[in-house]
DNA sequence: GTTAGCACTCATTAATCTTGAGTGCTAATT
DNA sequence: AATTAGCACTCAAGATTAATGAGTGCTAAC
């Protein structure tokens, strides 16, 4: 199944020009492009033979023709010219890390509205697993006589918290003994262990200090069973509206709905290894996505991967230009959070 | 302009049905309705008045009728039948304040998800109004060496966090001494002053007390010049989408790229008194929204409002029912947060 | 191996027709 | 005087038909 060198640049055109055009591309149009000094009639041979291998296909029978999913493939595998950012894209990325002031959250934010404009994609971005974050500290801090807030600092700066009513009878210096307890023995621990760590290691240690052991063990215990999933931060949403290949409303309505369906999008971005990964249509396995890439990247500590950054388009996306981007974001992702928090 | 009791049956009915099934509506159709025993011709008679004094109107010369903006706006001020929810309704609503530990952004999230599967319209809700909370405790929790982050607790128990950069050549104790006097000074200030405050009030302290003076407060104000707005929650964004009167694809790009304006609705939503107010139409003073009708309540604590929630609909929206369901909610979570911070 | 030429296909658009729900008006009825 | 039946008229929406043109496959000549 060796293409010639003459397929491979028919191939390549006919995808590009879709990609650009969102039109079926015929043999004649082909035959004056730049670069193709064939006639027609060669090219309509060669693109039958390109059916014929499954590269491309027609809408209809009289039809120009159109990259097939096995097309958009090999063009993504063997075809992509690597390179097409310009300064501007640099610096507008760069322009994210700006501030000196780190806000976690509002980078993440605007990472994922940046890409969306740079790219009129959908992108997502899944926040750092927070689960695996050790503690570094808990605080309770009194409201009033009721109520109080617990927060919770992981190594990585971020910051929970969760409002509780105090228990009625509690003592203010218990409350605090407890809290040294819990700093004492569960600094270091990951989030998704405390609760477990709780009942194991520090219940004794509360019933020997406090009064009013039973309470507090089951006031704190209720404050630790948190599950922290990883949020996710959209841009670009209405983005899908402009294209062409969505003018149908119900499809429109049900990728929507699919992608307000969050933990699914989040397991699909999650569950990737380090790289750039590319999922083609139907690869996706998603009825509803079977018009849709998926482009994904991911950002780390370190060696340590963190998160996750995804474009979402028609599955005639921009893959050179997409890929470029996510790549050179992924990069300083990494480069400044590592500088923020490698040495722990 | 007074209209007949017959007129006003015939305008309830004619927004009721139409309310239902997104039709104009024919005078034959009303004429067999239970409740009403006239013929078509009279009906007729009727409708021409009624559209004469500018209730209703025809989408075309030989159409059925359509409720007119006035016709909504009448409607709403006197036609309401007041109460529709059911048991069911008023459970679902409850069950957004069962979990005991609170986390404020869940309930807010969880009470517009609630609101929109409820109605099938767009749910909005604005989180409390931060920036006027006062300051109850700032704490700087070192990560490593070259990183902190500093913790900002309000007297409602929302907690703000910063990353920063510890200026490299600064002591320990210092550090700790420039909080103390933070806390000192700052406590219930509201944070939108903290800026302002520690120049006029803190900075001379400081400078007393604190070597590296100069640094340490450029640092801090830094960390206190923030712009807290007011959080924004959406859910049922595209149940807009299933409307009939948006199978226009422009319509709704238009529609949902002026949701994406979060500043915008923002403004709208917040500047509302107490209470229940609805816009219909041309009243929300912006062509998109033409269509649309924007329906807000507020949430208090004790007599002071903190925030708001809003539906979007089309302006064939289930009037009734969505206000019944605000004002249950509104309620609620008035009751829940009063409960909770009154005793400051 | 390449190309010109020709018959054929089919999506798209515009033009025409048909149908039916609904109206306004007038004259008859209550 | 209010109500109703009857009739002519209007218009959106859907179906049918026709015209156009971009594009194809195939064959025969180069």
């Amino acid at each position: 199944m060796l293409l010639t060198d003459r397929q491979l640049l028919i191939l390549q055109v006919i995808v590009d020009d879709f990609i650009r055009s969102a039109q079926p591309v015929g043999s004649r149009s082909l035959s004056k492009k730049d670069g193709i000094s064939l006639s027609s009639a060669t090219i309509r041979n060669e693109m039958a033979d390109l059916e014929e291998l499954g590269f491309i296909e027609k809408t209809h029978t009289s039809s120009g023709r159109v990259p097939s999913e096995k097309g958009y493939r090999y063009y993504v595998d063997h075809l992509l010219s690597p390179q097409d950012l310009t300064q501007h894209d640099i610096s507008i990325i760069q322009s994210i890390f700006a501030e000196k002031i780190f806000e976690f959250e509002k980078i993440i934010q605007r990472s994922a509205s940046i890409l969306s404009e740079l790219t009129n994609y959908t992108s997502i971005v899944l926040g750092p697993a927070v689960s695996v974050n050790k503690l570094k500290k808990i605080q309770i801090i009194p409201l009033n006589k009721e109520t109080a807030v617990a927060i919770f600092v992981t190594d990585t700066g971020h910051v929970e918290n969760r409002l509780f009513s105090l228990p009625p009878s509690v003592h203010a210096g218990d409350l605090e003994k407890t809290v040294n307890i819990l700093n004492d023995r569960l600094n270091g621990v990951p989030l998704e262990d405390l609760n477990d760590k709780i009942y194991k290691e520090v219940a004794m240690l509360l019933r020997q200090h406090i009064h009013n052991y039973d309470l507090m063990l089951h006031t704190f215990a209720q404050l630790l069973k948190m599950p922290i999933t990883e949020k996710l931060f959209f841009a670009g949403k209405t983005n899908m509206l402009s294209q062409p290949e969505f003018h149908d409303l119900t499809k429109i309505r049900d990728l929507m709905t699919m992608i307000d369906q969050e933990e699914w999008i989040s397991n699909i971005i999650r569950n990737n290894s380090k790289g750039i990964h590319v999922k083609i249509g139907s690869e996706n396995n998603n009825k509803i996505m079977d018009d849709c890439s998926l482009i994904t990247a991911t950002y780390s500590v370190g060696e340590e991967k963190l998160g996750s950054i995804a474009i979402l388009g028609p599955t005639r996306m921009e893959y050179s230009r997409v890929i470029s981007l996510l790549q050179l974001l992924s990069k300083d992702l990494t480069a400044v959070l590592t500088k923020l928090y490698q040495n722990n």
